[in-house]
DNA sequence: ACCTGAACACCGTTCAAGT
DNA sequence: ACCTGAACACCGTTCAAGT
């Protein structure tokens, strides 16, 4: 009944990628270290290298890992619904693991085999729309895009040390209070609305400062607007 | 007529910014190093710091510099062809500086005053469309993260070595060939529209490899929703 | 097969010292 | 004020050596 291994192996390349996640995750990406998993694995980091082959490629792995728990069901579901609410499954999803947000965003490519059923799921809804072959791989890209970009950009976060030590108190709602009306008459009046409330106008991250209203407003928009393309073609 | 410096100083600030600009869009954001910068212009890494306070700082400073570059202006044009059109212009800039493309991405704050005409711009425009404050400042965050967000997305690049070594060929479109028709139907009869063109299965970056198309639907698509909702409101 | 332990070639940043 | 030059505390990665 099944095979009895003379030696457990210390690290398995799924620990490392678990470990990898729980360390950025709570850690942050900026202070993730091949020397600080290995210390929390309790080995050396080249004993790491011997089961992935760089830090690049353990990221994509986190990242690919990350991508398997999109959502993948379709159950016939109208496509108004089913891509409302894989938008904010995707979102929540992307919030779980905010510190990742950086490889989300800007990573070219995954594993497929991770990736395929989501992408099925997404490519079979839109094909329930109408659209064309050709439309509907824009979409796809369209709805792709909007949805990972737009939370990517809502959860960045600041780097530490990137204001001047001088400056006291904080420093962007200095700023922001010093703007004059008869420059940026509809910035001010918008002002007590904006701050902390809006892209380049934040100093909390989406983390601890989500924008859900914003976010409900660009993907709602989108599929209003497919639905009066899909109306006129 | 005007002082005379005794000592001309070997860097400035603006040059320094002008300098990482010009390291990061011919070498890249990850071979981008103080040290390298500091070769560059002939001067010890640790002259930089006299200057700028970080690494960091630095790379504020210089996207700051670029989001100056945004459009500002607004002429009275409607509001569906300003929003059409400062999109495109935003990509553009975005693609003339690619490299910076994770920094634009996952920056939470640039300098307001560098941002504020664009701000303004966008923020005249909308208001142009009849919608209140709070869904003003909703579709304000619609439009910048779904712009910015999306050809962040569209610019991001690979790291070098995420592949392992022992496979050859191009890896990407080996996976997606390997894909049965059985499990993913919609992902392999598109396959041929899809593979190097859509997110997640791509295998170039949108620099040499741009979404032309389907930027173009996402922001037309995200327009025409927002006409419908004014219209109804 | 799997891990140790040391080493290499880099980093960002600091700081005394020069001018 | 502005820069040199060396140094510190880290990195990712490699590699001989152990078991």
């Amino acid at each position: 009944m099944g095979r009895r291994p003379k030696e457990v192996p210390l690290l398995t390349i799924d620990q490392i990628i678990d470990e990898t996640i729980a360390c950025i995750d709570e850690h942050g990406l900026e202070a993730f270290t091949m020397r600080r998993l290995a210390a929390r694995m309790g080995v050396y980091s080249s004993a790491i290298y011997w089961h992935v082959s760089s830090k690049a490629r353990l990221l994509a792995l986190a990242s690919t890992r990350l991508v398997s728990k999109l959502p993948a069901d379709d159950e016939g579901t109208d496509w108004r619904v089913w891509l409302l609410q894989a938008a904010r499954q995707v979102r929540g999803t992307m919030h779980e693991h905010a510190n990742f947000a950086p490889v989300f965003g800007s990573q070219i490519s995954v594993d497929v085999s991770a990736a395929a059923p989501f992408i099925e799921a997404v490519l079979t809804v839109l094909r329930r729309t109408g659209l064309d072959e050709a439309q509907v791989v824009d979409a796809f890209n369209a709805y792709i895009g909007l949805v990972m970009g737009w939370v990517s950009m809502e959860l960045s976060a600041e780097p530490d040390g990137v204001h001047d030590e001088g400056t006291p108190g904080i420093p962007l709602a200095d700023q922001l209070s010093a703007l004059r009306a008869n420059e940026q008459p509809n910035l001010v009046e918008l002002l007590p609305r904006l701050a902390n409330h809006a892209f380049m106008m934040r100093w909390d991250s989406g983390r601890s400062n989500p924008l859900d209203s914003s976010f409900d407003f660009v993907i709602e928009t989108f599929i209003a607007g497919l639905e009066l393309r899909i109306a006129g073609a």
